[in-house]
DNA sequence: CTGGTATGTCTACGACTGTAGACATGACCA
DNA sequence: TGGTCATGTCTACAGTCGTAGACATACCAG
C-alpha cells in the first residue's frame, strides 16, 4: 500500500482518514473518561487530537454517536476480568486494588462509566456496552445457578470502588493499604463467586453467614 | 406571631423568606438528585419552587453553595444507616433492596452523589459531605480496628449497588428478586462488619484467602 | 395613612455548547 | 502535469448556561 500509514511519529499527521479517526478516538476515551459525557466537549477532544471540532461530527455523526464508539472501544478490548473461575476473585481483587492505587494512570473503563452516568442517554449507551461486553463474558464464567445477576452485583462492587476511591476520594479508603484492600476484595469476591443453592425458604447457605 | 408561615397551601406563596428558601432547597434537592449537578440548572430549580432564577443567587449566593447546601441537608437527616451494630448489615441489606427496586421513589443522597460525581468540585463537596455525616457515623459503629476503610468499602459497595440498578439499570440486577438480593447483600456486608484481625505480615487471616 | 425595607422580577451580558454549510487544500490517478 | 475527490478548516447560528445590576412590589412599623 502507498497510503501514509504513519501513526507513530508525533509530527503533524499527514492526510489519513483512518488514522485521524483513531486519534479522535482514542482522545475520545480519554476526554470522556477525565470529564464525563456533559463535561468533554467536542472542541476538546478535536483539538487533542490535533483537528477541528467539524471533523469529528463528520467522522462520526454527532457527539452521542463519538461517545458510542468510545464505549465500545474502551470496554471491549482489555479483559476486564479474569477468565480462570478458581481465580477469578483472586485475580479481580488484586488487579481493582492496584487499578484504583493513588498512582495509577487514571484510564479506566469503570470511571468512564461512573462520569458519564449521570446524563440518560450516555448511561443507555454504557448498559449496552455493559452488557455486551464484560456482563455476558463474566456471566458465562461464574459457576452456579443465578449468574447473571451475581455478576452485575460483582460489577457493583467494582465500580462502587472506582467511585469511592478515585472519584469521590474519600481519604480512608483511598489512602488504604493495598495489600489490606486486595484481602478485603477477595473475601467479598469469594461470597458473589460461591453460588448460593438459593434456598428461598431457608438461610443456610454454605460458607455464608453464622445465624445470630 | 404574626409572620405568614403558611407552607401547607399549594396556592401562590405570599413574601415569605425563610418558605421561599426551603422550597428553593428542595427543589435543588430534587434536581441535583434527578438531573445531577451539571445537568440541572439553576433556572430549572428555580422554576420547580416558583422563583425566579436570580432568587437562588440571591438566597444561596452561587450554584456550587447552593449544591454543598443541598448535599448537607440530603445527607443529614436520615439514619442511612442501622444504628444497631449487631443488625447493621441485615437492616442495611434490607433497606439497599428495598430502595433500589424498580417501584421505589426515586430520591436518594446516593442517587444525588452518583450523578453529581462527575463534575470535580461537586465531588468536593461530596465528600466532606459523607465523611461528616454517614462515613464517621459509621465508622464509630462498625466493630474491631481499621473501621474507617471498612465503613467506606461498605459506602462502595452500596453506592455500586445503586449505581448498577438504578442509575445504569442492568437488567438482570434491576429485575433481580428482592430477597435474593437481600441475602446477598447481607452476605456481603457480613464480611465487612466482622473484622478481620489484621495480621499485616502473614495472609492468615480467618476466612481469607487461600494462598496460591 | 405613609414611608422604608425586605422580597421578588426583568433585562441582559459574556461565554460556552453542538451542529450545519461553504470553502480550502493536499494527495493520488491518469 | 493536470484534474478530482477525499480530507480538513472557517464562519456562523441558535440555544443554554451562570450571573450581575437595575427595577418593581408587597409587607410591616410608625
Amino acid at each position: 500500500m502507498t497510503v501514509d500509514t504513519d501513526e507513530s511519529g508525533v509530527g503533524p499527521r499527514r492526510r489519513n482518514a483512518s488514522a485521524t479517526r483513531e486519534a479522535i478516538l482514542n482522545s475520545a476515551i480519554e476526554a470522556f473518561t477525565r470529564l464525563g459525557y456533559d463535561g468533554a466537549g467536542v472542541r476538546e477532544v478535536a483539538g487533542a487530537a490535533g483537528v477541528t471540532a467539524m471533523l469529528v461530527n463528520r467522522y462520526f455523526g454527532s457527539k452521542e454517536q463519538l461517545f458510542a464508539e468510545a464505549v465500545d472501544r474502551a470496554f471491549a478490548p482489555r479483559t476486564v476480568i479474569s477468565n480462570d473461575p478458581s481465580e477469578l476473585s483472586e485475580r479481580t481483587a488484586t488487579r481493582l486494588a492496584e487499578r484504583t492505587s493513588p498512582d495509577a494512570d487514571d484510564l479506566d473503563p469503570f470511571l468512564l462509566m461512573l462520569r458519564s452516568a449521570a446524563n440518560p442517554r450516555a448511561a443507555e449507551i454504557i448498559r449496552t456496552g455493559i452488557e455486551n461486553h464484560v456482563g455476558r463474558h463474566l456471566t458465562d464464567i461464574l459457576p452456579g445457578p443465578d449468574a447473571a445477576p451475581r455478576a452485575e452485583l460483582l460489577l457493583s462492587l467494582i465500580a462502587g470502588v472506582w467511585l469511592m476511591r478515585k472519584v469521590i476520594a474519600t481519604p480512608a479508603l483511598a489512602g488504604m493499604d493495598q495489600d489490606a484492600l486486595t484481602r478485603q476484595l477477595h473475601d467479598l469476591m469469594e461470597v458473589l463467586v460461591n453460588a448460593p443453592p438459593a434456598t428461598s425458604d431457608g438461610e443456610a447457605a454454605p460458607g455464608a453467614i453464622s445465624p445470630s
